[in-house]
DNA sequence: ACGCCGATTCTC
DNA sequence: AGAATCGGCGTC
């Protein structure tokens, strides 16, 4: 006998109409959950990193709209995807009130459901806890690529972003964001203390000491 | 039109 | 420390 599917409740689109430094450890905790026709594969999101519009000079949104960007200025709750050194998939979850452009970058989780779809995906040697141990590892994980950019992730859509059990409690740690080359020292990212499937800080080669 | 470089990852 | 690999964005 199959087991039911994930349990899948909406995320409160309000809490993520706040700004991307308030929202981004909330997330720690929620479950992302992507049903393709391969499969469904969860994670429970473990490290996350805030980018606040157009005032923060590491967002994609510091020099204003354009059109690889356009998402991040619309409703709270949909998905901003990005292509990243011509190899990679990253995605973020819109926060702030439309117009604002904030976003928080999913940088890993622990899979939950679809262990084997993950692996299937990322390669039958990855460990367990490296399955979506980094921005694009996760997006690999979870099947997510250009096909996902603008969806509503609160609209009943293949992708679904739950929030974290009551019951859960999570102990958060933060620090400097991963690789950005300016705002270096900006401790806008978030993690589970102590969580294996988070990944290791690296700075920057280019920021300034 | 041209060139640099990145919210990365993997290997040496 | 360096490669892979390409689209976005600034500059000429």
């Amino acid at each position: 006998m199959e087991e039911p599917a994930p349990h899948l409740l909406p995320f409160d689109r309000a809490v993520l109409a706040r700004p991307a430094p308030e929202v981004a450890p909330l997330l720690l905790g929620a479950q992302l959950t992507h049903a393709s026709a391969q499969g469904t594969v969860a994670i429970t999101i473990t490290e996350v990193e805030a980018y606040d519009g157009e005032r923060d000079p590491a967002s994609h949104a510091y020099r204003g709209k354009t059109a690889r960007n356009a998402v991040m200025f619309g409703p709270p709750g949909h998905l901003y995807v990005y292509f990243s050194y011509g190899m990679h998939w990253c995605a973020n979850i819109v926060t702030g009130p439309a117009e604002y452009a904030s976003g928080v970058l999913i940088r890993a989780g622990r899979v939950t459901w679809g262990a084997p779809l993950a692996r299937q995906r990322r390669g039958m040697a990855v460990p367990e806890h490296h399955l979506a141990r980094g921005p694009a590892c996760l997006t690999q994980a979870l099947g997510i690529d250009r096909t996902h950019a603008g969806t509503d992730l609160l609209g009943g859509s293949a992708l679904t972003l739950s929030p974290r059990p009551d019951s859960q409690v999570v102990t958060t740690a933060n620090g400097p964001r991963v690789g950005v080359r300016l705002a270096a020292d900006v401790p806008w990212r978030w993690w589970i203390a102590g969580d294996p499937t988070v990944s290791s800080y690296r700075r920057n080669h280019r920021a300034s000491p």
